[in-house]
DNA sequence: TCCCAGAAGGTTTTT
DNA sequence: CCTTCTGGGA
């Protein structure tokens, strides 16, 4: 493979960059810390900053790079990027999510761990409920120590715990080792033990130094301590290259863990360089005008981005829109959105977006928005013991979706070049082996062939789907799937997902005749995405529609709690076209701080969409 | 034992 | 914002 001269080397697939990213990408001798506000393109810039390691030999065969993300829709969205960008080099990419990546390590790594702590194969992740560690506290007399607390300072104490450490902190750990075969670990708790292998295992520290000669981290604004004390730990000193990129306005993570100001503290463990970028490619100048008045509340020294975005829609980009009661704001959003996608509107580039509490916004709007032929998906739903919005983003829906639709229709060159690329990966056959490659060309024919005449015999019903999907996994073979994929090394793993998979399958036959309206309704097509602020994070929608800004539903919403302002600025820095906010007077006020910042910013406050009328507030 | 004022907690993620 | 808990005083 030829490589590109440093100088030579152009972007891949986008025309530019901005004047400052392109300093970031060249800086490859030293760690550089990218902030950026929202809609930079800091996804990007990672990407192609990856193409640009990678296809000139800066980051050389067969050193790898790894990317850390927070969030798994992060992490698959840099990986389809790199994919998209730079395909001949993207299996030097490693994009994952920390918990991916320690749980991953862990799973590999289970036996290094010195007993008490070696995990057992059958161990669970846990996710602790203050209740539950409050009852903890009192039955084992830890008073003046609070759920909370505790749980910071487990992740905190680095294993193994040795005389300093508090007493609350060893009983917990040996609670959740009690019964060995059952052992329930949470993430800190995963964080700390694989920051210790790799502490005291030189073997396993040099192996993980000798693959990866650069680090990626993406939104480093949330790290935690403890995987602050991991990466330092993993790289410090290895002479890893990091490249971070972060915004402080979007800091929301603090009550998860998230360092203070991860910013200082990289920067100065790294010995960084900071570049700011201060482009904006997502929102057109109205929007990001406003998105400025908020960014200079949240931080007077904010610059403002230049916006590179068109405006392409008609009428009004943002207004608070005001109801009088809950149900005239369903049937109001409802009839808008019926509207808007009648007008050309895809709903599935918009977003209904709440503070908490999904599933009663879901209740709250659902059976309006059907009556109008608009079907809400609630991304953060389990379908079994696993969201809806995180089956999509997993490699065995990644499969399993190609070949049902191979089965569904005649033609379908697409999903055949992404089955087939996915089972050339499964069974880790390369691209110059082209036995190997026939063989499994003619596999997968013979196969298709036969789940066509299957699927064509059988209307969408639920058992027909559940044999379908059945038919499928034989296919591609459990072990098979097992040995290919790290995090479906444990059956349980494994079976999680597929249950998921399975169970989302199920529900998508209802409504559907034919068998490619069940995989357009599984994977969401024609849908309006609700989802959580949080959630939201890092993703960019059409249109937003912020439902419930009354002191009642953000509660939290106060001048005192900047990190829910920040949170506000995050909603707010999701839309690329229009930002709408619901607000209903029997459900509560408005909250007065953020109305005058808005109006100052030029957000009206006015009547929201009527359910009959089609002139109003459009 | 009852009453009342003030404090504290709740929501949001991660395989 | 609203609900629940805590502690002091009668």
């Amino acid at each position: 493979m030829s490589l590109v001269k440093p100088e030579d080397w152009r972007t891949q697939g986008i025309d530019g960059l901005e004047e400052n990213a392109w300093e970031a990408l060249r800086e490859v001798s030293r760690s550089v810390c990218v902030t950026a506000g929202a809609g930079a393109g800091k996804t990007e810039f990672l990407a192609q900053k990856a193409a640009y390691l990678l296809q000139t030999g800066l980051c050389a065969e067969p050193q790898r790079i790894l990317a850390i993300s927070f969030k798994r829709d992060a992490a698959s969205n840099l990986e389809r990027r790199l994919e998209a960008r730079c395909p001949e080099q993207a299996r030097r990419f490693t994009s994952i999510t920390f918990d991916g990546f320690t749980k991953g390590f862990i799973d590999r790594f289970r036996l290094a761990i010195p007993a008490p702590f070696t995990p057992p194969r059958g161990y669970r992740i846990g996710f602790p409920n203050f209740r539950d560690i409050g009852e903890f506290l009192t039955n084992r007399g830890f008073h003046g120590l609070n759920a909370g607390q505790l749980l910071d300072q487990v992740a905190r104490t680095p294993l193994p715990l040795d005389n300093g450490c508090g007493e609350a902190v060893r009983a917990y750990w040996k609670s959740q080792f009690n019964d060995y075969d059952e052992a329930i670990l949470t993430f800190p708790m995963i964080n700390r033990l694989v920051e210790w292998v790799i502490r005291e295992n030189h073997y396993i520290r040099r192996a993980l130094r000798g693959t990866f000669s650069h680090v990626f981290l993406d939104e480093f604004q949330d790290t935690t301590y403890p995987q602050f004390d991991l990466l330092d730990t993993a790289f410090q000193g290895s002479g890893a290259v990091f490249t971070a990129v972060g915004d402080r306005k979007q800091c929301i993570m603090g009550w998860a863990g998230a360092m203070d100001d991860s910013f200082s503290e990289f920067e100065a463990r790294l010995e960084a360089r900071t570049v700011e970028l201060l482009s904006n490619w997502r929102s057109h100048a109205g929007l990001v005008e406003i998105q400025h008045a908020i960014a200079q509340k949240i931080d007077p020294t904010t610059k403002s981005p230049n916006a590179q975005s068109e405006l392409t829609v008609d009428g009004e980009v943002s207004a608070v829109w005001m109801f009088p009661n809950p149900v005239v704001e369903a049937s109001g959003l409802a009839a808008w959105f019926a509207r808007e996608i009648e007008r050309g509107l895809s709903p599935q580039d918009c977003v209904i977006l709440v503070r908490n509490r999904a599933d009663i916004a879901e209740e709250q709007l659902a059976k309006h928005f059907l009556k109008r032929e608009v079907k809400i998906r609630n991304v953060a739903r389990m379908v079994g013991e696993i969201a809806v919005q995180d089956v999509l983003e997993e490699a065995l829906t990644q499969i399993v979706v190609p070949l049902l639709r191979l089965g569904a229709s005649n033609n379908d060159p697409g999903s055949w070049s992404a089955a087939f690329d996915a089972l050339l990966r499964l069974h880790g056959v390369s691209e110059d082996d082209e036995q190997a490659q026939e063989r499994l060309q003619s596999r997968l024919q013979t196969f298709v062939r036969s789940l066509r005449a299957q699927m064509q015999a059988a209307p969408p019903t639920e058992e027909a789907v559940a044999a379908m999907y059945e038919m499928v996994l034989t296919f591609l073979s459990r072990e098979v799937l097992r040995n290919a994929s790290p995090s479906y090394r444990r059956e349980q793993d494994l079976d999680r997902v597929s249950d998921g998979v399975k169970e989302l399958l199920r529900e998508s036959v209802v409504d559907s005749t034919e068998w490619s309206q069940v995989l357009d309704q599984f994977e969401g097509v024609g849908q309006l995405p609700l989802m959580t602020i949080h959630k939201s994070k890092g993703l960019e929608f059409h249109t937003v529609v912020f439902h419930g800004l009354d002191d009642q539903t953000w509660w939290s919403l106060t001048a005192n709690r900047p990190e829910e302002l920040r949170a506000f600025f995050v909603a707010f820095t999701r839309a690329k076209q229009r930002a709408f906010f619901t607000l209903c007077h029997s459900r509560g006020k408005s909250v007065s701080w953020i109305e005058e910042l808005l109006m100052a910013a030029g957000v009206g406050k006015t009547q929201g969409p009527n359910a009959e009328d089609h002139s109003s507030a459009s």
